[in-house]
DNA sequence: CGGATGATGACGCCACGATGACAGCCGACG
DNA sequence: CGTCGGCTGTCATCGTGGCGTCATCATCCG
């Protein structure tokens, strides 16, 4: 997963940086608005954390902007505390939800969660699949009970295919989704990885479409 | 353990820095109210030791706006005896416990003691992990049985790393946690006695995650 | 049968972490 | 007041895991 993290406070985005992190996403960073509304036009994310007092360009209208350009990704406002006015704004102008700062870190991740996995259609805070367990509260998977040792990559191809089981999901997505801003996506390195997944999961759980991607389903599952 | 001692006469203060260090904690002091306000809004405390009677700004002011900027450690009031309307504002103004001067240096070790096992959410004045045993009463880790021979820092590693077992600790949690206010953090201090602390205890009992941090677990243990 | 697409084993680089050695500091003790 | 020994922080070195690349092999389809 592959969030946009919006905050010209230095001190804070390295803290939201890395505790995405170590909670498993991938996290690029925008210090301003202007450079904020050319990342979530231009890129892919599946969340965005946005600081309502920016410079060059208020939060809210980033936000319209996107929203008036048609893009639909999840976006988590934070701002100051008791600023209804402001929460208002930004529910109208499409926000997803709203933290006031100062806020707990893990409140954030679980509000972030919880988006992500509603975007994806999934109730639980478990996304099962087959023998396959996503716990999205500690970041791990298990196989037939037992914890599967991943990567940090191999982790995300996976984690994102689980959100998207059943879903044919190309290469280009999975580069769009796993890595951030600034790589180069001449490569083979998604085969690989899905080799690697492979051999760490349960035989034909990864299916190929060939020219199109690959697909996660339980062997004998929905098709 | 960091505990941050709020306390403007210099003899207490001495005092309970001194019986601070003794019990292994790391203590940060501050002499007024607007300094103790900046070290505990700045610098992370596993707990805080709050006099009320304060220079500058008033204990209780102090301990409302840490608590209005989302701080959450826990405090224990120092104040003098029978002023029981103290006792009410500060409980009202977020302090975990009150402590009447004059006090017995023990009474408020166990106090404290108290204060930071609840914080991690443990119930007994001993915190179990496999074979290891940390007796937060007399200060020691046992091993099967055994005292184990750690000296103040590899104590207080473990001893941090103890109370919050399963969970991935960072090398800056550690740091923050382990050493008074000015400390240079660019240097590998954490790994050295991680490595002290592995020859002592059993093996496969701190695991490395990489990029991440460390992680305390029994082998075996929980998944 | 041949071309294209994907799979996979092997390799090597790089950065992070592990660890042994050493030297400064400080307190204990004579 | 001097010496000794135990803690600690620093450094240099070594080991290793993660990951991208490549070459080769398999497979599918026209």
């Amino acid at each position: 997963m592959r969030i946009l993290v919006v905050e010209d406070e230095p001190t804070l985005q390295a803290q939201l940086v890395e505790a995405l992190a170590a909670a498993g996403y991938v996290a690029d960073r925008a210090e301003n608005g202007i450079d904020a509304h050319f990342l979530g036009d231009g890129e892919t994310y599946d969340a965005v954390l946005l600081d309502l007092g920016l410079p060059r360009m208020d939060g809210i209208t980033v936000l319209k902007k996107w929203r008036a350009a048609g893009r639909t990704m999840p976006v988590l406002i934070l701002t100051a505390r008791d600023s209804w006015h402001e929460k208002v704004a930004g529910i109208d102008a499409g926000a997803d939800d709203y933290l006031a700062k100062p806020f707990h870190m893990a409140e954030l991740l679980a509000r972030l969660r919880a988006l992500i996995r509603r975007a994806g259609g999934h109730a639980s805070a478990e996304i099962a699949c087959g023998p396959l367990v996503l716990d999205t509260r500690i970041g791990r998977v298990l196989a037939d009970g037992q914890t599967l040792a991943l990567t940090g990559h191999e982790f995300r191809v996976l984690a994102y295919l689980m959100h998207h089981q059943g879903e044919v999901i190309s290469r280009s997505d999975l580069v769009e989704h796993i890595y951030a801003q600034d790589f180069d996506r001449d490569s083979n390195t998604v085969e690989v990885f899905i080799a690697r997944l492979r051999k760490k999961l349960p035989a034909g759980m990864i299916e190929t479409v060939r020219g199109l991607g690959y697909r996660l389903a339980a062997p004998g599952g929905p098709t």
